[in-house]
Parts: C-alpha cells; sequence; structure tokens
DNA sequence: ACATTAACTATGT
DNA sequence: ACATAGTTAATGT
C-alpha cells in the first residue's frame, strides 16, 4: 500500500473504504502522485482533454460551466471524498472546469486504468455508483430548485445541502461550518445575481436564521432553514450517519436520509 | 477582489 | 399596488 494512501483522510469514506488491502495495492500501483492545487487554480478546465478522475481529499472545489453571455453556473461543489472528472463529451474533453475553492489535495486515476480495474472489483465499482449517484440527488435538490424557488429558498436549499454533506469538525458545535464561498460563489450555484445575494442572506440574518461571514455559516433556526429548503434536514453530516460499507449498496444510501431525518423530526 | 447599499427598472401576481 | 429580482453605480473593507 501506498504511504499517501494509509494516510488518506478519506480512507473511511470515500471510494476506497469498500477495497480490500490487496485492491488498494492495485490502486497504488495505478493512481498518480497526488495533485496539490492552490486556491483560485483549476484542476481541470472545460474544454481540456483529461484522462484522470480525480477524488478529492483535502479542500473544496466548484464545478461549472461557462454561457456565452460571461455567467457561469456552478452545477455542483466538490470536497472531500468526492469524484470529479467522470464526464468527458464525445470527443474525450471535459464538459466542465473543476474550480479550487480554496487549497486543494486530490487523487488522479487514469480513467482508463480505473476502468480495466472495475472490471475485477465490483464490490469498488457498486460503491463508486453508489457514491456518485448519491451526489447527483444532493446536487439536483439545487439545480431542481433553480427554476420554481424564490431567492430565500434557492439559498436556503444549497446551505442546507452542504452542510449534510460536510463533515464534522471535531470540537466545533453542530450549529457552525467552515462554509468557504464567497457570496459571487453563491451567486453563481443559484443563479442569482451576486447584488441579490447579498440582499437575501441580509434578510435572513435579520430574520435570525443565521449568519455569514468570513466563510463561516453559523446556523441559527434549523427548523425553518430546513423548511424553507424543503427538507427534513438534521444539523449531523452524511459521515455520522453513513452507514458501513459492508451494507448492501442500495440501501446505503436510502439509510442516509432516513437517519437524517428522524434526528430531527 | 469582494461585500454592501441605494436608486432605478422590468416582470409577474 | 406589491413582491421579487436584475442593473447600475457608489462606497466600504
Amino acid at each position: 500500500m501506498r504511504p499517501e494512501c494509509q494516510s488518506c483522510p478519506v480512507r473511511r469514506d470515500g471510494l476506497c473504504a469498500s477495497a480490500s488491502d490487496a485492491q488498494l495495492q492495485a490502486l497504488g500501483t495505478i493512481k498518480h502522485p497526488l495533485w496539490h492545487v492552490p486556491a483560485g487554480g483549476c484542476v481541470f478546465a472545460e474544454g481540456d482533454g483529461s484522462e484522470m478522475v480525480f477524488i478529492i481529499r483535502r479542500g473544496w472545489a466548484a464545478v461549472s460551466v461557462f454561457h456565452e453571455n460571461g455567467r457561469r453556473q456552478v452545477l455542483r461543489f466538490a470536497m472531500p471524498g468526492s469524484m470529479v472528472g467522470f464526464e468527458t463529451t464525445a470527443d474525450g474533453c471535459m464538459p466542465c472546469t473543476v474550480e479550487a475553492l480554496t487549497d486543494l489535495t486530490a487523487c488522479p486515476i487514469p480513467r482508463q486504468s480505473l476502468m480495466r480495474f472495475c472490471q475485477t472489483a465490483p464490490e469498488l465499482t457498486l460503491r463508486m455508483w453508489s457514491l456518485l449517484a448519491a451526489e447527483t440527488i444532493s446536487d439536483w435538490r439545487l439545480l431542481g430548485g433553480l427554476g420554481t424557488c424564490t431567492a430565500t429558498e434557492r439559498i436556503a436549499r444549497l446551505l442546507v445541502a452542504l452542510c449534510q454533506r460536510q463533515p464534522r469538525e471535531a470540537g466545533a458545535g453542530v450549529d457552525e461550518f467552515a462554509l468557504p464561498i464567497s457570496q459571487t460563489v453563491i451567486a453563481d450555484a443559484t443563479g442569482l445575481t451576486s447584488v441579490h445575494v447579498c440582499r437575501t442572506l441580509k434578510e435572513m440574518r435579520a430574520a435570525r436564521l443565521l449568519s455569514f461571514a468570513k466563510g463561516r455559516l453559523r446556523v441559527m433556526d434549523w427548523q425553518r432553514l430546513a423548511g424553507l429548503a424543503e427538507m427534513t434536514a438534521a444539523p449531523a453530516p452524511c459521515s455520522a450517519v453513513l452507514p458501513s460499507p459492508t451494507l448492501q449498496p442500495d440501501r446505503w444510501r436510502e439509510g442516509v436520509w432516513r437517519n437524517a431525518s428522524t434526528q430531527i423530526q
């Protein structure tokens, strides 16, 4: 096993949680050295011909596409354990840009090698499927609200979804989180202008829902925030309720949502 | 560069 | 008429 795999911060929750020692050994031979991307840098950009998929080890990234009108749409957020780079266009180019929101460490794995490896490792393949599907569901909650929800509701959806995926910080209360995204990023993720995001956050602060400053979010009223987000939200992030990888794959994620909702209801 | 605020405009209810 | 959100511009941090 590679030394960086032994110290991997997403060894428990990420893809490799379902890998045996022998499989981890094999993955170690196909993976590339870790990538370190400073905040503001790109893992890859729209149009690039990347042969890698990446497992995020540390830090946050925004996955986005750019429109002709100069504006961009953030499609999803990647954080420790997230996998990016699976989507390629027919000509093998990347259809989106992955930009580091914080200093980032990513584990690059050649797409073709991983595909070949999956043919020998069904459990790993199923876990990959499950993890990608779970993130897709989370992402669709945001994207699906863009056409129908108000500014307050869209922002509430975003914040609740990010809090649920955020691994809990040791020591910190459940109501306070590091949220390393600017209002501009919130705007690009919610389809609002940054000016209106600022106005809306001011209203939410005045309504004693939350406070958000200097990259930290304090939630003061989970009930109302979850109501706005149309979610049965628990302050506990997924990692606290993520069932063990030995469960049947098709029961993992249902368990996550059920457990998350029963904690507050 | 990002956040905030105000004044104004367009659109939908 | 009112609410919501975009635009523009000025100012602050």
